[in-house]
DNA sequence: CTGAAAGCGCTTACAG
DNA sequence: CTGAAAGCGCTTACAG
C-alpha cells in the first residue's frame, strides 16, 4: 500500500494540522475529556474537528486500545416479545455504562451461535451476553476457550460463566398452586418439547406442586406445540373429544392465546367452564377478552442484571455468580370471574 | 507504546510463524479463499490457525481495507413487532450478502438518531439503513454530509436518499373502501398524532375515499392515542356516551386491540353491532376473538428491499430510487360474520 | 506461488 | 502542557 487512501473523511492528522497542534494533542482533546490541555489549545482542536466534520475512527482506536466499548448480545431472535424486551433493556443498560451493544441473532441454531461468537470476538467486543435458545443443548466454549468475559441469560448447558436465571420451576409451582386454590383438580399443561428448558421446568414445577398435595389431582401434558396455531388445533381437538380438564396452563402466553381462541370457537366459556393461564405477560395479554392470567417473567430485568454482572467483570474479574430472579403472578379474568373488567 | 500487548490471543504473526510462512501468506490463506497459494502451504497455515485458536482481528482488517462488511441499522425500538419483523428480515438478508448487521435503537429520539449515526460511522459501517420513527421531523444529514451510503425505510424528512415506502394512504383508502362495501357509513378513526406519518397517511386515505363517494358518510377522528390502554379508555368513553359509529378503523392493531377490549367490556358485539379493523397484522391479531381484520403491512419485505438497495449502492453507486410496497387486506371476523371461525 | 515492507488512523509511554 | 515516534494487527501493491 504505497499511496494514501482518500476515502473516509478527514483523520486526526488533518484536524491536528488545521488546529496547528500535534496529532498527540489532537487525540488527547478528542478522546480524553479530562486530560490536561490548555483551554485555548483545546478549543482550537474542537473547532477544527467540527469544521472538518471529523468522525474518529473507532477501528483504529479499538485496535490500539485493545478495547472497543462494545458488548456482543446473542439472542435467538427478536420477534418473540420476550427477547425483544430483554434486548431493549440490555441496550439501555449498556448505554448507561458507556457501552454500545452489538446484537446478533442465532435463529435458535447452536451452530450459528458459535459462528456468531467468533464473529463478535473478531470484532473484539469487550464482553458477551448469551441468551439461551429454547433448547440449547450443545455446550458452547467455556471461559478458557473464550478470550472475553461472558454472562449467560437463561438455562443453557454452558457451565463456568456467571448466569442470570428466572426460577421457572417455582413459577410453574406457583401458577399451579394458584389454579388449585381456585378449586381446579384436573389440569392440562400445554408445552413444546422436553428439550425446551424453560417450558419443561415450568411443567416440572406443576408436577412438583401436584405431588405435594394430599388430594386426588389429574394432569395431562399436551406437548409438541410451537406456536399459537399448534395450541389452537390441539385444544380444538380436545374440545371436540370432550374436554374434561377445568384448567389449562400454557407454557407461554402464545400457547394460551391459541387455547383461548379454540375454546371460544368451541363455545366453551372462560373462566366459568375452563380457566386458562399462561407465562410471560406479553403486552397483548392484558387486552384480550377474557384477559389472560399469567406469570410475568422478568425479561427486562434479566437483561439489566446481565449487563451489570458483565460490567462488574470488566472492571474486576469477579466471582462466578448465579443471579436468580422470580416470576410474578398477574391475575386476570381468564381464571377469575372476580376480575372480569378493566383495561388490563 | 513500547512493549507488546499480550491480550487478545494469537495474531496472524504467530500463525505465520507456526506454519513457517510469512504473514503475507498467512493473511492470504485466512482472508482470501481464492488467492493462489500452494495447497500444502495453505493447509499448514490452516492447521496452525486452528491449533492456535486464531480469531482474526476485524478491527485491524477493517482499518486497512476501509471496509468492514457491516451495515448499521437504526430503528426506534424492537418491542414493536413491526420493527422486530423488519429488523429480523434485514439481518437475514444482510447475512445472505455476507454483511453483518449493527443494530442501534433510537427510542424515537431524533437527537439520539444523529448520535447513533456518528457512532455507526465511527465504526465505519459500509452502509446505513435508517428506519423512520413514528414522527421523525427534523431532517437528518443529507448524502453530502454523510460518508456512507444510506437507504431509508418509511416516511421521514431526509431527502436525497433511496427510500423504501409502503403506500399508507392507499392502505387507508382500501381499508375504508372495504368497510364501506360492508355497508358502513359512520366511521371512527383511532390514531395518535398528526405528526405520526404512517398513521396520518392512513387517515388521509380514509378521508380520500370518503370524499370520493356520492353518499352521505360520517367520520370522526379520535386522536392522541399511543397504546392499547389509550385506545381502550377512549373507546370505553365513547361506548358510555353512546357509540353512533358502526365501524372503527384503528391506525394500528394495537389500538384495535384496545378498542375490541373496550367494546367487549361494554357488551357491544363485534362485528354484528360494530366492525373493527386495524393495520399491521401482528401475530396476535389472528388469534384473538373476534379475530381482527387488518391491513397487513409488509415490514419484512421493506427490510429486505432496503438491504438489496443498499447492496446495490455498495456495488455501484446507483440512482436515487423510491421503492413502493403495498399493504394486503386480511379479512377476519371482526368485520365479517362470514369469517367467524378458524385458527386465524 | 511467496516475502519484505509500507501503511490503515489512532493512542500512549517517554521525554521534555 | 505538548510533541515525536512506536506500535496495535492486519492487507496489499511491489518485486521477485
Amino acid at each position: 500500500m504505497r499511496k494514501k487512501q482518500s476515502a473516509g473523511g478527514p483523520g486526526i492528522r488533518e484536524v491536528a494540522k488545521a488546529a496547528g497542534v500535534s496529532v498527540a494533542t489532537a487525540s488527547r482533546v478528542m478522546a480524553k475529556a479530562d486530560y490536561p490541555v490548555a483551554a485555548e489549545t483545546r478549543q482550537r482542536v474542537l473547532d477544527a474537528a467540527r469544521e472538518l466534520n471529523f468522525v474518529p475512527n473507532a477501528l483504529a482506536r479499538g485496535l490500539v486500545r485493545s478495547k472497543t466499548d462494545t458488548i456482543g448480545v446473542i439472542v435467538p431472535g427478536i420477534i418473540n416479545p420476550y427477547y425483544a424486551a430483554m434486548v431493549e433493556a440490555i441496550d439501555r443498560e449498556a448505554r448507561s455504562h458507556g457501552l454500545t451493544t452489538l446484537l446478533a441473532l442465532t435463529d435458535g441454531s447452536e451452530a450459528r451461535r458459535e459462528e456468531i461468537i467468533d464473529e463478535l470476538v473478531s470484532r473484539r467486543v469487550d464482553g458477551l451476553i448469551v441468551c439461551a435458545g429454547a433448547d440449547d443443548h450443545r455446550p458452547g466454549r467455556g471461559p478458557e476457550a473464550l478470550s472475553v468475559p461472558v454472562v449467560l441469560i437463561g438455562e443453557q448447558p454452558n457451565l463456568g460463566f456467571p448466569i442470570v436465571l428466572t426460577d421457572n420451576q417455582k413459577a410453574g409451582f406457583e401458577a399451579t398452586q394458584y389454579l388449585w386454590s381456585l378449586g381446579h383438580r384436573h389440569f392440562v399443561y400445554l408445552t413444546s418439547l422436553a428439550s425446551w428448558h424453560d417450558f419443561h421446568q415450568r411443567g416440572q414445577g406443576m408436577m412438583a406442586f401436584l405431588k405435594g398435595v394430599h388430594e386426588k389431582a389429574e394432569a395431562e401434558i399436551c406437548d409438541g406445540l410451537f406456536g399459537e396455531a399448534d395450541a389452537y388445533q390441539r385444544v380444538a381437538a380436545m374440545c371436540a373429544a370432550g374436554l374434561s380438564a377445568t384448567a389449562i396452563l400454557a407454557s407461554t402466553d402464545r400457547h394460551a392465546l391459541g387455547a383461548l381462541a379454540a375454546l371460544a370457537d368451541a363455545g366453551i366459556k372462560v373462566p366459568s367452564q375452563v380457566s386458562v393461564m399462561g407465562f410471560d405477560d406479553y403486552i397483548t395479554s392484558g387486552f384480550i377478552r377474557p384477559a389472560l392470567t399469567t406469570m410475568q417473567m422478568p425479561a427486562a430485568d434479566m437483561g439489566r442484571q446481565a449487563v451489570k454482572a458483565l460490567v462488574g467483570h470488566l472492571d474486576a474479574p469477579a466471582q462466578i455468580e448465579t443471579i436468580q430472579l422470580h416470576a410474578v403472578l398477574i391475575e386476570r379474568s381468564s381464571t377469575s370471574i372476580a376480575q372480569n373488567r378493566g383495561p388490563a
